[in-house]
RNA sequence: GGUCCUGUAACUCAGCCUGGAUAGAGUGCUAGCCUUCUAAGCUAGAAGUCGCAGGUUCAAAUCCUGCCAGGGCCGCCA
């Protein structure tokens, strides 16, 4: 429609289409029309006012009209069309009921996606939830876009971290397990790290022992390698619990840190012969990025040993490789946005670069500052989501539904996660949450319960109205134009949801249509009404439409609440 | 010190990419709406120097520069 129009302008004034159409704005009331053509561009060139032009360019264009446009007006230097809102409707339930909003097609590429990337000496926390929640959901919205997306995932499985758990577990742990306490293996192994950093603090003495123990495990000892296997064993139990229990989806390669740790040094070798690097006086191997603006950044130590960026270089290839990837994507926290820009530009130097991208996310802080799995002051994921699946639970049972205590729980648990997930997506990534545990998260307003409510609503009309009277468009309500042009724009905020990598550009579209659904709900009754048979198609093209949304955002709906 | 991100209503945020017609939500507050498809809902109201100051433009919350405030990063740690 947008494109007819904009010919129909550039007719006039023998302008490029393009260039009309992207001119071509949304007025900022639905009462003035549905497309507007701002007229301040062509008074520059006709050297006349915009309100002349506009007036001129309404008189002539209302004398062919396009078939779907219902009146062009003029108002102040904007030309306003209003299109035929039956035409509307035919075409939008022609679309969503064609195809239910498959794939969309526009892209079709091979990209690796990295998340959630834990460390195995602590128990995922909110800020582990958020970095899945924003992988889950840019890798759906991607797969909707037609892209092939392979899921990958980091355990960063060594280093002096675990070596600090592995003390204090020989120290203090007394040959208990996680099964003789009763906790979760993650968050076992991560109280001994607590433990650690207290005892530390009493004797300065252990960090030089953990250090020790970092230096046996790299020698290949025995005992510290079993009981690093062990303590991992248990770390990795806990934490696919609760990746089971969150929704993350099934990850088609694990690296593990210490499998690669020592590699990437041929990379390194390779860039030194290629005068890309340079060897100190000292003997280690680094990069001048001084005229990228981030100085001398060291890829190998003196003693030859590997670093970081290192392991990060070998690893960023061999992803590529393995799954011939043609775009190369790290969810990663904002605290590392230097590391990223560092391993990029060598990538690039290097001639291995692909399309690359660090999805920044701002981190999850408390509200009396930032999250320190030293210390404890951390929200657990698994406590969250308890936390709140309780809430959700009360919830039920006040409102007396009569059901199996199993489905309840069912009910539960897709709330609460709802809740969570859209809690930490609808907020833009870039920006740092502050997470207040005592609000937890409310189920009014603005909320994931909110969106699941609405659907449920829908459904339940579904099921009710069994008629088959005919689907007749007379006339239209206002509540019901506005669903529809909600529902009509839906693949173009996935699309832009994909261009800037912006999950909360769905979530805000979800609840833009829930909340017009419930207005169009209030005010159109569907059972018994003589449009009966054309709401219920609307009805179920909202239905469609919210719930491809919520898949978008990993957000699993409930027919019944 | 250098660099990146953020600053919009009492609170939490959208809008900024791609500048346009009175700056939008939610929460909280005030007042209404359940004998009709789920009130986790709907309707109405009060509430804003878009951090500050310049600049570009016919037009700036949106683009540019400077400043202020909060946070991150700048390691031969990961």
């Amino acid at each position: 429609m947008k494109k007819e129009i904009a010919k129909l302008v550039s007719k006039e004034y023998n302008l490029p289409t393009k260039e009309v159409e992207s001119l071509i704005e949304i007025p900022p009331n639905d009462e003035l029309g549905d497309y507007a053509f701002p007229c301040f561009s062509l008074a520059k060139k006709l050297k006349k006012s915009p309100i002349e032009i506009a007036e001129d360019l309404t008189n002539k264009l209302r004398k062919n009209p396009l078939e779907g446009i219902s009146n062009i007006s003029q108002a102040g230097s904007y030309v306003n069309f209003l299109i035929d809102k039956k035409i509307l409707a035919e075409s939008v339930l022609k679309e969503v009921g064609k195809k239910s909003w498959g794939t969309l097609n526009l892209e079709n590429k091979k990209i690796g996606i990295e998340y959630p990337g834990p460390n195995t000496n602590k128990a995922l926390h909110v800020g582990h939830l958020r970095n899945i929640s924003i992988g889950e959901s840019l890798s759906n919205i991607s797969k909707a876009i037609g892209n092939k997306i392979f899921h990958v995932n980091i355990y960063n499985d060594r280093g002096i971290l675990i070596s600090k758990s592995m003390i204090a577990y020989e120290k203090f742990g007394k040959g208990k397990t996680p099964e003789s306490e009763g906790i979760k293996g993650d968050k076992f192994v991560g109280q001994f790290y607590q433990i650690f950093t207290k005892e530390a603090e009493k004797n300065p003495q252990l960090e030089e022992e953990a250090m020790k123990k970092l230096n046996l495990w790299e020698s290949g000892d025995k005992e510290t390698i079993n009981l690093w296997k062990k303590m991992n064993s248990w770390a990795y139990k806990g934490m696919q619990e609760t990746f089971n229990t969150f929704g993350l989806s099934k990850i088609d390669k694990n690296y593990y840190e210490s499998e690669m740790y020592e590699f990437g040094k041929n990379i390194i070798q390779d860039g030194l012969k290629r005068k890309i690097f340079y060897k100190k006086e000292d003997g280690a191997i680094a990069i001048d990025l001084g005229k990228e603006g981030l100085g001398e950044k060291v890829v190998l130590r003196a003693d030859g040993t590997s670093i970081y960026i290192t392991q990060d270089l070998y690893l960023a290839e061999k992803r590529i490789n393995d799954f011939k990837l043609d775009s190369s994507y790290y969810v990663v926290g904002n605290d590392q946005d230097y590391h990223f820009k560092v391993l990029f530009k060598i990538l690039e130097k290097l001639g291995i670069k692909k399309d690359m991208k660090h999805l920044s996310y701002g981190m999850v802080a408390l509200p009396s500052g930032k999250m320190k799995s030293r210390t404890g002051t951390t929200v657990y994921a698994d406590d969250l989501i308890e936390d709140i699946k309780n809430l959700a639970l009360r919830k039920i049972t006040e409102r007396g539904v009569k059901i199996q205590k199993k489905e309840i729980e069912r009910r539960a648990l897709i709330t609460a996660l709802a809740a969570i997930k859209y809690s930490l997506l609808k907020i833009d990534i870039k920006k740092q949450i502050i997470f207040d545990p005592k609000e937890a998260v409310s189920f009014e307003g603005d909320t994931g319960p909110y969106l699941l409510y609405s659907y449920a609503r829908a459904s339940s009309i579904i099921r009710k109205v069994k008629s088959k009277k005919p689907v007749k468009i007379v006339d239209l309500k206002e509540q019901e134009i506005k669903l529809l042009k909600k529902i009509d724009i839906f693949p173009k905020i996935v699309q832009n949801a994909q261009t800037n990598l912006a999950p909360n550009l769905i979530a805000n579209y979800s609840f833009e249509l829930s909340k017009l659904f419930n207005e169009f709900y209030h005010s159109c009754p569907v059972m018994g009404s003589m449009e009966e048979g054309f709401r219920l198609k609307l009805v179920n093209a909202f239905r469609v439409t919210l719930k491809k949304s919520l898949d978008l955002l990993g957000i699993e709906v409930l027919e019944e609440m």
